[in-house]
DNA sequence: ACGAAACATGAATCACCTTTCATGTTTGGC
DNA sequence: GCCAAACATGAAAGGTGATTCATGTTTCGT
């Protein structure tokens, strides 16, 4: 009757516990993300969380489940952290911009999120397609929305996520991951908005009758 | 005054060299895109060339050197794919259909480019960037160009080159590398391009004065 | 404050992988 | 057809890292 994993570690039954599982999480979401899955080591990991080989053991079974853990986090948050941001806002296009920028703010401040992700496919490809699906039911469900309130065009939410959401993680790792600056340049998100705008807005041609 | 790589092998000098090579090169794109880096043994990829262990060494210097050559070879494959595909369109919007085809129905054929390009971030950080600069390049000056004609409206070349093309990608991944169908559905790809067309057709604002 | 369960330790084990090399075989220019 | 260079071989050396486990320490409900 249990829903956990039959694979994976019982939860931590003490305030010690929890506290060594969390730091060897953050100290794998480091090195997963510095130094990637092939080289990460528990070694490693350990020796940053700055507890004994052993221990890990305790906590998880195995590379794989404390990397599945990790991503699941990270996903959790981002998605958090875009909702949050686009939630507030009085009509889409200005949802839009909100949840763009909290995206490339999330992947300025947790680069791990992009790092790992990526490696993610054959490490664990269901957690990976998990990931990207949230996403998008999310983000096509906003959209599905605005259609029905004829603030954007008609078009299939799902395949205008997916797009859009491949348009911004490509610039993300373009202007946020691979530049120093940490924070995508004004000028290149404005450009990215338009293209949006273009992409979502309803044109004349909608209305046709063939 | 060698244009060699310090830590590369020569080239094979025999036909027989050559074919061992390509054996070897053609198998190690097979495990990559199979198991994974991490997962891709010398022995593995040996095994499946059907050579003997020691005649790895004879060709390449080790794993991350195939790898590089196998990423290489599979982007210059890729963007010739696209760049014949959309050489003959008589318009802008035309080039984007042949492009975007031709790029779903390699990703078809060979899954292997994702799967590996995807690993590449960490095995071989200069080569990714490499891959999707050189794409992203072309890609933007054939928007420039059309710029340049009218046919689409006044922005950033290389913002939108790198927004479409991760659009392209991230649909790629969900309707032809996760599906079985191995071809990307007809009505996923109309509405990639009706907002592809929307993106980049100009419209009445951009002539305002302000 | 007691004690049983939970937790932490790190040396040792085990499995697998990379790389080398001495030896044998094939190739292709002459 | 000869032979020097190129190529192929696989056993063995040398590492690295994952995982186990017997033992010691801490926690926390009572």
């Amino acid at each position: 009757m249990s829903v956990e994993e039959s694979t994976s570690r019982p939860a931590p039954r003490t305030a010690r516990g929890a506290r060594t599982r969390a730091r060897l999480l953050q100290a794998a979401e480091d090195v997963f993300a510095t130094v990637g899955y092939p080289e990460a080591s528990i070694v490693r990991i350990t020796e940053l969380a700055g507890v004994a080989l052993g221990t890990f053991y305790v906590h998880f079974t195995g590379k794989k489940e404390i990397f599945d853990e990790v991503v699941l986090d990270l996903s959790r948050r981002v998605r958090q952290a875009m909702s949050e941001a686009s939630s507030a806002a009085p009509d889409r296009l200005q949802a839009e911009r909100d949840g763009f920028r909290a995206f490339f703010a999330f992947t300025a401040e947790h680069p791990a999120l992009y790092r790992i992700i990526r490696q993610a496919e054959f490490v664990s490809p269901e957690v990976m397609r998990t990931h990207y699906d949230d996403i998008c039911s999310g983000y096509a469900s906003g959209l599905d929305r605005a259609m029905g309130a004829g603030e954007i065009r008609q078009l299939d939410p799902m395949v205008a996520a997916w797009a859009l959401m491949g348009a911004g993680e490509l610039i993300g790792m373009r202007w946020v991951l691979w530049e120093e600056g940490g924070q995508i340049p004004d000028p290149v998100f404005e450009q990215l908005m338009r293209l949006i705008e273009g992409a979502l807005a309803p044109t004349p041609t909608d209305g046709e009758s063939r």
